[in-house]
RNA sequence: GGAGGGAUUCCCGAGUGGCCAAAGGGGUCUGGCUGUAAACCAGAUGGCUUCGCCUUCGCAGGUUCGAAUCCUGCUCCCUCCA
C-alpha cells in the first residue's frame, strides 16, 4: 500500500466517508496531477467553521500536488439545493450574491492558492499548480432552457433523479414538497461537473456526504456527455460529542470573517471543543503530523484538565485564518478574561485589547452621569433581547459588572462603576462579555 | 366531489367555559460541581413602569360576567371514500 496516495492521507485524517470508485482514484492520483473541485455556497456574507472540512481537504490536496477548482455556486445558489433541508430557500438578490463571492474567495484564498492574486501565502502552497476560483453563474447565466434540456436533459433519467434520497424524502412529505427548482438542482449541480471536466479537466468533485447524490449525478453525467471518467469523494458531516451541529455557538454560526467572529470568538469556539472532539478536530483543522498529534492526544488522556491540545488546535486554527496577530489577541484576551485575578484598574487600551471583538456599544457620557440602569444597559449592549430577561439574568445572579456579581435588578450604573477611564465591562454567565464605552 | 380529523407559547405536545401566560418533554439560559469540559443537581424560559398590569393559543367576527376552550365564516394541513 502506498503511505503517500492522497486517498490514504485524508483518510488518515478523517476526511474520507466515501469514495465512488477507489481504485480507480488512486490510480489516478499516482498517475498525476488531479484536478478537483468543491462547491460552496455564495448564500452568507462569509463561509462558516462547516466549510473548513472541504477548505481542508483541498488544500491537502493542493500541498500533494493536485489541482483545486473552487466553484462558488452563483447560479446555483439562487435555487437551493434541497438536499437536508426541509424548506426551500430563500432566493437572494443579484448585489449580496456578488458580495458574498468576494468574500468567499477571499476566505479561500487563505488555505489555497487559488492563483487568483491572492497573498499566495496560505498553508496550502506546495508542489501543487494554482488552483482557480470558478463562478457557475458563468456558464450557466448564458444557457438557455432548450440547450439545457438537449445537453442534459435527454441525458438524464427521471427515474434516477427520482431515486434519490433528498427527493424521496420531500415527495413523501405533504406537508413540505419540492419545487420544480429544487428539483431541478441535482441535474444543475451535474452540469457543472461535466462542464469543469470539459472545461478543465476536473476529474474528481468532493463534498459533504449529503452531496453523494449530486455527485454521481455529475459523475453520470461526465460519462454520457463526453464519455469521461469522475469520481467523487465526500467527507463526513461532521456533529460534536454533545451531538450539536458542528460549528455553531451558542446557537450562532461560526463565521471566518474577523468582522462576523472575532479571532477572539474563533480561538474561543476551539478552545472549548469537547475533550472526545479534540483529536477529531486536531487532524481535520490542523496541518500538523499525525505523529505530534497522537502526542497531544496522549497528552488529554493523561492529563485532561491542562487542556493543552485545546489550546494547541485554538492556536493553529486560529494562525491558519487570522494569523499571528490574531493568534495573539485572542490568547491575550483568553487570558486576561479567563485568569485568575479581576482586572481593576486596567487602562483604556489594555482592556480594547483583550475585548477586541466583545460586542461593545458607545452611549453618551451624560447619560452615565444620569445613571443608566443595569437592566438598560444589557439590552442596549445586546446582552438580553427584552428587560424581562435582563431581569432574570440579574436575578439569578448571572450578571457581573467588572468582573463583580451584580444581582439588584434595581441597580443604576454611574461614573464609579467605570473599570477604566470610559469602559465598562458586563459580563453574563461565564464567558460572554459586552463592553460599555462612554467616550469623555 | 363526499365524510371525518387537525392548527397551542422556540420545537414536540397536554389542555374542551373561570383555579391558564397555559401541564409534560426537548431545546436554550443562569447557578452549583468542574477543567473556560462532559455527566449530574437546582432554578428560569411572552412583554412591561414586575407584590400589579398588558398581549398571546391559525385568521376574522359572535355568544358569555368570563373563551385556548362554545357558535359563525375564512385560510392551510392530514386521513378515508369517489
Amino acid at each position: 500500500m502506498d503511505a503517500d496516495n492522497p486517498l490514504d492521507v485524508l483518510r488518515a485524517r478523517g476526511f474520507v466517508q466515501d469514495v465512488t470508485d477507489e481504485n480507480g482514484l488512486r490510480a489516478a492520483f499516482d498517475a498525476g496531477c488531479v484536478t478537483y473541485y468543491v462547491g460552496f455556497d455564495p448564500t452568507a456574507p462569509s463561509l462558516h467553521a462547516g466549510n473548513l472540512v472541504g477548505m481542508m481537504a483541498m488544500a491537502w490536496l493542493q500541498r500533494l500536488g493536485h489541482r483545486p477548482i473552487a466553484l462558488a455556486g452563483g447560479a446555483t445558489g439562487r435555487i437551493g439545493d434541497p438536499s437536508g433541508r426541509d424548506t426551500e430557500r430563500e432566493l437572494l438578490d443579484e448585489a449580496s450574491i456578488e458580495r458574498n463571492l468576494a468574500a468567499i474567495r477571499r476566505q479561500l484564498g487563505q488555505l489555497l492558492d487559488l492563483g487568483d492574486g491572492g497573498d499566495g501565502q496560505g498553508p496550502g502552497q506546495g508542489p501543487g499548480p494554482s488552483g482557480l476560483l470558478v463562478d457557475n453563474d458563468d456558464w450557466t447565466r448564458e444557457l438557455t432552457l432548450l440547450d439545457f434540456l438537449r445537453e442534459v436533459g435527454t441525458r438524464s433519467s427521471v427515474n434516477a433523479m427520482l431515486a434519490r434520497e433528498s427527493v424521496k424524502r420531500r415527495l413523501s412529505e405533504r406537508e413540505q414538497g419540492l419545487t420544480y427548482a429544487e428539483f431541478s438542482y441535482q441535474l444543475l449541480q451535474a452540469f457543472d461537473f461535466s462542464h469543469l471536466y470539459a472545461e478543465h479537466g476536473c476529474v474528481l468533485q468532493g463534498g459533504g456526504s449529503d452531496q453523494w447524490g449530486n455527485i454521481v449525478a455529475g459523475i453520470d453525467l461526465v460519462r454520457r456527455q463526453h464519455g469521461g471518467v469522475a469520481y467523487g469523494l465526500t467527507w463526513p458531516l461532521l456533529t460534536t460529542a454533545e451531538g450539536s451541529k458542528f460549528g455553531k455557538s451558542a446557537g450562532n454560526a461560526v463565521w471566518l470573517d474577523a468582522a462576523m467572529t472575532s479571532p477572539y470568538a474563533y480561538y474561543q469556539y476551539w478552545v472549548n471543543a469537547a475533550d472526545a472532539d479534540v483529536g477529531r478536530f486536531l487532524k481535520l483543522f490542523t496541518f500538523l503530523d499525525l505523529a505530534d498529534i497522537a502526542e497531544l492526544e496522549a497528552e488529554l488522556a493523561r492529563d485532561p484538565a491542562a487542556r493543552e491540545p485545546h489550546r494547541v488546535l485554538a492556536r493553529e486554527a486560529t494562525r491558519l485564518l487570522h494569523g499571528n496577530a490574531g493568534v495573539a489577541v485572542a490568547e491575550g484576551a483568553t487570558k486576561v478574561l479567563f485568569g485568575a485575578q479581576p482586572f481593576a484598574g486596567l487602562d483604556d487600551a489594555t482592556l480594547a485589547e483583550a475585548f477586541d471583538g466583545a460586542p461593545s456599544v458607545e452611549l453618551s457620557r451624560a447619560r452615565l452621569a444620569d445613571g443608566i440602569g443595569l437592566l438598560d444597559l444589557l439590552t442596549e449592549v445586546g446582552a438580553t433581547r427584552s428587560t424581562s430577561e435582563a431581569r432574570r439574568l440579574v436575578t439569578q445572579g448571572g450578571v457581573r459588572v467588572n468582573n463583580q456579581v451584580i444581582d439588584d435588578p434595581g441597580r443604576t450604573l454611574g461614573p464609579d462603576d467605570l473599570a477604566s477611564v470610559s469602559t465598562l465591562v458586563l459580563r453574563v454567565g461565564k464567558k460572554r462579555y459586552f463592553l460599555a464605552r462612554f467616550p469623555g
